[in-house]
DNA sequence: ACATGTTTCGAACGTACATTAGATTTACGA
DNA sequence: TCGTAAATCTAATGTACGTTCGAAACATGT
């Protein structure tokens, strides 16, 4: 117990990444131990020398995943400067959780990916964590709204909901390389604020202005 | 054999209903063919007179969950008027989407929860019909792009992911009778054509204007 | 070099599951 | 009512998996 890392601490790590990475590709109950154990050295017997079980062993990739992206989002916020608009405020928050998401994080990712289908036990255990990473987001947009760089008339609720699904759908086609995080967060935001459409000139009848 | 519907279509339909209701649930391997088969009121065993394994159900599934979503937005622009604006196309394909994934449709939600985490090779057989129903988006807002009712500076494909991810990501929140199909269709709509947000006053002076 | 605690191995156990196949029941026309 | 095909049942098979546990290997302080 020299070093700072003893052994088994980096063991619990490789077993922690490996169960993220295929938790987050096959699903849960796919997933066996024996190819956990595999991608991360070792045989599945000795897989219960750190963890006492498969769900054990899921639910604290399911929490890790969670706290990483509600920190980064929080972070986020907090390295904005006091005067920073709430366009702003927003738009750090999108890219904090696009990022954690898309950036080699197969913790956060796989909780979004399969948190709708683990054993509802264990979905009941990461209730509270879930509600509080929804509080922040909610906190941020109610914020905007209050002051009014949000429109008045809308259900923040429902556009939060909109939100993380446009958001959270990315780990199901996101592809490195291909479009880089910044223009997704971009597009999203442009989305979000200004929309993308343009008023269509009325066409009620044959007289069109051509361009 | 003297109805419309043989026994034989009854319980093949029964097996299905309870293949994607429970698919949904709990994904596709944590689902057992002793769950179907008591869900549809039969024995596992029975269930093989049907289909020849648990895979080749899951395909029918899939298949079924695709075809009715792309089926609904396909007819919801043929029942338009011919002379509808681009914002009212694109309007009737959120709604038929979404109303498709939302009312009873295990199928089409099921395909959508589950499709990432089914085996490679399955997956592989449904790429063909996947790819058929993103050129539908594809089509509808590439043509609205192109007269002009669309922002031209925008990757349509990012737009499109983006759609989808927040009309698709419903499924894991939704619950009939909290909020209505329609307004959830009302909000995307409005976020994707108008945004949500309100000119922010300057704020680099004191020279603001008063409202 | 030894002793002690830590970590991993390797084999075994029990169970749950998909699948098979023959027996049994059901539906229906002759 | 009988006979045949359709549909379902029942029991069995094989396998893959989670889990257990004692032995082996490894590390570390004395």
């Amino acid at each position: 117990m020299t070093s700072e890392q003893s052994k088994s601490d980096i063991s619990r790590a490789r077993i922690l990444d490996a169960a993220a990475k295929m938790f987050r590709q096959k699903g849960y109950a796919a997933t066996t131990l024996i190819e956990i154990a595999r991608a991360a050295g070792m045989q599945a017997g000795s897989l219960y020398y750190h963890f006492g079980s498969k769900d054990e062993l899921l639910e604290e990739v399911l929490d890790i995943g969670m706290r990483r992206v509600h920190e980064a989002v929080e972070e986020s916020q907090e390295r904005l400067p006091a005067d920073s608009s709430h366009r702003d405020r927003i738009r750090a928050a999108v890219e904090a959780h696009l990022t954690t998401l898309l950036k080699h994080d197969d913790y956060t990712s796989a909780n979004i990916r399969i948190f709708g289908q683990v054993p509802e036990e264990v979905q009941q255990h990461h209730i509270r964590q879930r509600d509080a990473y929804a509080e922040l987001w909610r906190r941020i947009l109610t914020k905007a709204q209050k002051s009014g760089a949000l429109r008045s008339d809308v259900d923040l609720g429902l556009v939060r909901m909109l939100l993380m699904g446009a958001l959270n759908w990315s780990v199901e086609w996101y592809q490195p390389g291909r479009t880089s995080i910044q223009t997704i967060a971009d597009h999203m935001c442009l989305m979000l604020f200004s929309g993308i459409g343009i008023e269509e000139p009325i066409r009620s009848g044959e007289n069109e202005t051509v361009a």
